[in-house]
DNA sequence: AGCACGCCGACT
DNA sequence: GTCGGCGTGCTC
C-alpha cells in the first residue's frame, strides 16, 4: 500500500493523497482517475509515497492509474512545479493548461495514419539561401553553446534573415539527434511558416502546438514531442509546455510579442518560461526580435550581462529601409484628419501603381457617439467605456465585452436629432479616403473586416495580387507581411501612446511603428513612412527616422530606471474583481494590511502601493482594483508572495468576488 | 471551481 | 404540506 500525491485541476493550492495499493515509483508523471467530492477527477501523480500527512480515514484509494500513455518526464513536472511557484497559481491548474485537453479528459488519440497534407502539399524549398557574416557568425555562437545553457538576443532589422539563422541552427542541433523547440506569437503562426519549416526539413518530424488545433491533433503531437519521435515543435506560448526528452535549441521569434504572456488563469510569459526550461536542460535558447523587450534588452546589453548580443545590421535582400518622416499637423489644417503631404504621397502611389497603407490603430467607425446639445455620449452599460460606432454594419458595439446597440436616430439624453460621431476610427478613415480618391480601391483590413481566417486569408491574396491601391488598417496588418507593391505607409493618430498612462506604452508603439513602417519597400521599390503628429521632436519619433533601436531603448532604460520601473524592479499585481468596487477595494486592503504584518520579516525590501481601482474599472459589470507591489529583488519578492498568497487564500471574502495574482504584469 | 447541505417563499 | 431559491463549506 502506498500513498499517491495528486495534481487536481481545482483552484485550491494543494495536492491531494490518495492510497493505492499497485502504484510503483515509475507511475509518478502518470495520469490518474481520483474520486473527489462526489465526483471523479483526472490527476497526474506528482509522488509515490510511504506516508501521508493526512489521517488514514482522510483518504480514498485512487481509481485507474492512465498505463497507456507515457509517463510526463521528471523535468515536465519540475516545469509545472516552478511555473506553480512562480506565478502562485495552483499546481493542478497549471498541468491541466500544460496538458492538451484531450489527454486531460484521459484520452488517446488514434496513431496517425497517414502523413499530413501539409508536407505533401508543400514544394520544397529551392532548398537553401547562402548566410552573409553577420548570420553566419551568429549561427557560429549560438552552436558553439550547444549542450550548455546560454540566452542568445537576435537583434535584427525586418529583412535581416533572423529566420534562416533559426533553421540554420535547427538543422545542426537536428544532426546531433536532438530536438528544437520554436516559439512565435499568434499571428504569425501561419500554415506558411509550418510549410516553410516542414519543406526544409523533409526528413524531420515536425508538429505545431497553438489553441486553433483539433484536440485530437494537438493531443497528437505533444504525444509525439513526449515519446521523442517529433523533431521539431512549432507553436504559440503553449507549446513551451509540451515535453521534449532531446531538447536540444529553443528558438522564440518575435520575443517581445506581447501575446507570448497569457492574460488570465495563469499568467505566465512564455518567453521567461522558455528562458527558465532552457537553463533547466542545458540547452540555449535564442530570443529573435527587431525591437526586443526592454527586459530582454537590457539584460543583453549590461556589462557581462546575463544575455549575449547577436545583431544582425544587414539586410539579406539587397534593399534600403524605408525613409521616414514625420509631418508636423500643428502648422496645417488638417482635410479628414488627412496631411497635404499625406495626400500628395498617396497620390504619386496611385499614378504609380503602387500601394499605400494608412495604419490607424482605431476600428469602428468613429470611438463614441455623442450629444453636443445635452453632453449624452454613448456609453456601455457593462464596462467603463464609450460604445464605438460601427457604421459599416449600423451599430454600437462595446470594444471591452462586446455589448451591441442600435444607433439612436435622436439623443436618447435629450431628443436632440443633432448627435455626431466624434474621432475617427478605420471606417472613418476608409470613408474619407474613398472622397478623396474616388478612383482608389480601398480595402480596409481590421478585426471587423478580417473576421474570419478565410477573409483574412482572401485579403492578404487581394494585397499580393495587386487588387487594392490603398490599404487602411490597423496593426493587424503591421505583422510580418510581405507586400511587394507596398511603397507608402501613413500613420495616423499615433501620438496618444506617447502620453499614456501605461509605462509600457512607448515601448508599444516604438516596435508597431517599426514593423508597419518595415512593410512598405522591397526589392526594387524604395518604401517610405509618413508619421502626422503634433509632437515631430518627440525622441521616440527620431529614433524611427534613423532606425535606431538601440538609441530609442537607451533612453527608455533611462527613463525607466529614474522612475523605478521595471527592468530595475520586479512587480507583482494582486487584482480583484465583485459586482461592487467597495469590495473589490475592502478585499485588496485587507491583503495589503496581511502583506504589512509579513514585510518587517521580508528582506530587501519589498514595497506595497495603496489598492485602486482598475484603469478600465469595470468590464462586464464586474468592477475591478488592483495592489500594486515590487521589489529590487526578485528572490525577495517571490518570499514575500509565497508566503502573502497563503494568506490570501484564508481570507474571506463575498461570494462573487475573484482575486488573482499577476507576476510580471504586462499591462496595467 | 463544483457540489452538497441547509434553512425560508409560492405551488400542487 | 413540498419544490427550490442560492448562502457557506468542503474536497485527500
Amino acid at each position: 500500500m502506498s500513498i499517491l500525491r495528486v495534481a487536481i485541476d481545482i483552484p485550491l493550492p494543494r495536492l491531494f493523497d490518495y492510497t493505492s495499493d499497485d502504484a510503483l515509483p515509475h507511475d509518478v508523471g502518470r495520469c490518474v482517475r481520483v474520486p473527489f467530492g462526489s465526483g471523479e477527477k483526472l490527476g497526474v501523480i506528482v509522488a509515490v509515497a510511504q506516508a501521508s500527512e493526512h489521517a488514514a480515514d482522510k483518504l480514498r484509494p485512487a481509481g485507474e492509474i492512465l498505463r497507456g500513455m507515457s509517463a510526463l518526464p521528471g523535468d515536465w513536472l519540475a516545469l509545472a512545479e516552478f511555473c506553480s511557484r512562480y506565478y502562485q497559481h495552483p499546481l493542478g491548474e497549471v498541468m491541466a493548461l500544460a496538458l492538451p485537453p484531450y489527454l486531460r479528459r484521459g484520452k488517446l488519440p488514434a496513431k496517425r495514419k497517414t502523413k499530413p497534407q501539409l508536407e505533401a502539399a508543400i514544394a520544397a524549398e529551392p532548398e537553401v539561401p547562402e548566410l552573409h557574416p553577420e548570420q553566419a557568425a551568429a549561427v557560429v555562437a549560438v552552436a558553439a553553446d550547444f549542450g550548455h545553457y546560454a540566452t542568445f538576443l537576435l537583434h535584427g532589422i525586418t529583412g535581416s534573415g533572423k529566420t534562416e539563422v533559426y533553421l540554420r541552427l535547427i538543422e545542426q542541433i537536428l544532426t546531433q539527434g536532438r530536438q528544437a523547440l520554436m516559439l512565435v506569437p499568434e499571428i504569425a503562426l501561419t500554415p506558411q511558416l509550418e510549410g516553410r519549416v516542414a519543406a526544409r526539413f523533409p526528413s524531420a518530424r515536425v508538429v505545431s502546438a497553438h489553441s486553433g488545433m483539433a484536440d485530437a491533433a494537438r493531443a497528437r503531437g505533444f504525444l509525439e514531442a513526449l515519446e521523442g519521435r517529433a523533431d521539431i515543435v512549432l507553436g504559440t506560448r503553449l507549446a513551451v509546455f509540451t515535453p521534449l526528452p532531446r531538447l536540444g535549441l529553443i528558438v522564440v521569434d518575435e520575443e517581445h510579442d506581447g501575446s507570448f504572456k497569457q492574460q488570465e488563469g495563469l499568467r505566465y510569459s512564455a518567453r521567461d518560461v522558455a528562458v527558465w526550461r532552457a537553463h533547466q536542460c542545458s540547452v540555449p535558447i535564442v530570443l529573435g526580435s527587431a525591437t526586443p523587450s526592454l527586459e530582454t534588452f537590457h539584460h543583453a546589453r549590461r556589462e557581462g550581462g546575463r544575455y549575449k548580443l547577436l545583431e544582425l545590421t544587414q539586410r539579406a535582400v539587397a534593399e534600403a529601409p524605408p525613409t521616414v518622416r514625420c509631418v508636423d499637423t500643428r502648422r496645417e489644417k488638417l482635410q479628414d484628419g488627412m496631411s497635404a503631404a499625406l495626400l500628395t504621397a498617396i497620390t504619386t502611389r496611385l499614378e504609380r501603381g503602387e500601394q499605400s497603407l494608412i495604419f490607424l490603430n482605431r476600428r469602428g467607425y468613429a470611438p463614441v457617439l455623442a450629444c453636443p446639445a445635452c453632453g449624452w455620449v454613448s456609453r456601455c452599460g457593462r464596462c467603463a467605456a464609450n460604445l464605438v460606432v460601427h457604421l459599416a454594419d449600423k451599430r454600437l458595439r462595446c470594444h471591452h465585452c462586446g455589448l451591441e446597440a442600435a444607433i439612436p436616430k435622436n439623443c436618447p439624453g435629450c431628443g436632440n436629432l443633432d448627435i455626431h460621431p466624434f474621432g475617427r476610427g478605420t471606417q472613418r478613415l476608409e470613408e474619407n479616403l474613398a472622397r478623396h480618391f474616388p478612383q482608389a480601391r480601398l480595402l480596409r483590413v481590421d478585426r471587423d473586416s478580417a473576421s474570419t481566417p478565410a477573409k483574412w486569408q482572401a485579403m492578404l491574396e487581394t494585397i499580393h495580387a495587386g487588387g487594392a491601391d490603398i490599404l487602411v488598417g490597423t496593426q493587424m496588418l503591421a505583422k510580418g507581411h510581405d507586400f511587394p507593391l507596398l511603397t507608402l505607409v501613413g500613420v495616423v493618430g499615433a501620438d496618444a501612446a506617447l502620453f499614456a498612462a501605461d509605462f509600457r506604452a512607448p515601448e508599444r508603439l516604438f516596435s508597431q511603428l517599426m514593423q508597419v513602417g518595415g512593410r512598405s519597400g522591397r526589392a526594387q521599390l524604395a518604401g517610405e513612412v509618413l508619421i502626422q503628429t503634433e509632437y515631430p521632436a518627440h525622441p521616440l519619433y527620431q529614433a524611427l527616422l534613423t532606425h535606431d533601436y538601440a538609441r530609442f531603448a537607451a533612453t527608455q532604460l533611462d527613463e525607466r530606471r529614474a522612475a523605478g520601473f521595471p527592468p530595475f524592479t520586479f512587480q507583482a499585481l494582486l487584482r480583484a474583481e465583485a459586482r461592487q468596487l467597495d469590495d473589490s477595494i475592502a478585499f485588496l486592503k485587507t491583503a495589503a494590511a496581511a502583506a504589512r504584518s509579513l514585510l518587517p520579516n521580508v528582506p530587501n525590501g519589498v514595497s506595497l502601493y495603496d489598492p485602486v481601482p482598475m484603469r478600465m474599472y469595470r468590464v462586464m459589470a464586474l468592477e475591478r482594483a488592483q495592489l500594486l507591489t515590487e521589489s529590487v529583488s526578485r528572490p525577495a519578492l517571490q518570499n514575500f508572495l509565497t508566503v502573502w498568497v497563503a494568506q490570501l487564500y484564508q481570507l474571506k471574502a463575498p461570494r462573487d468576488l475573484r482575486w488573482h495574482l499577476d507576476v510580471d504584469p504586462l499591462e496595467f
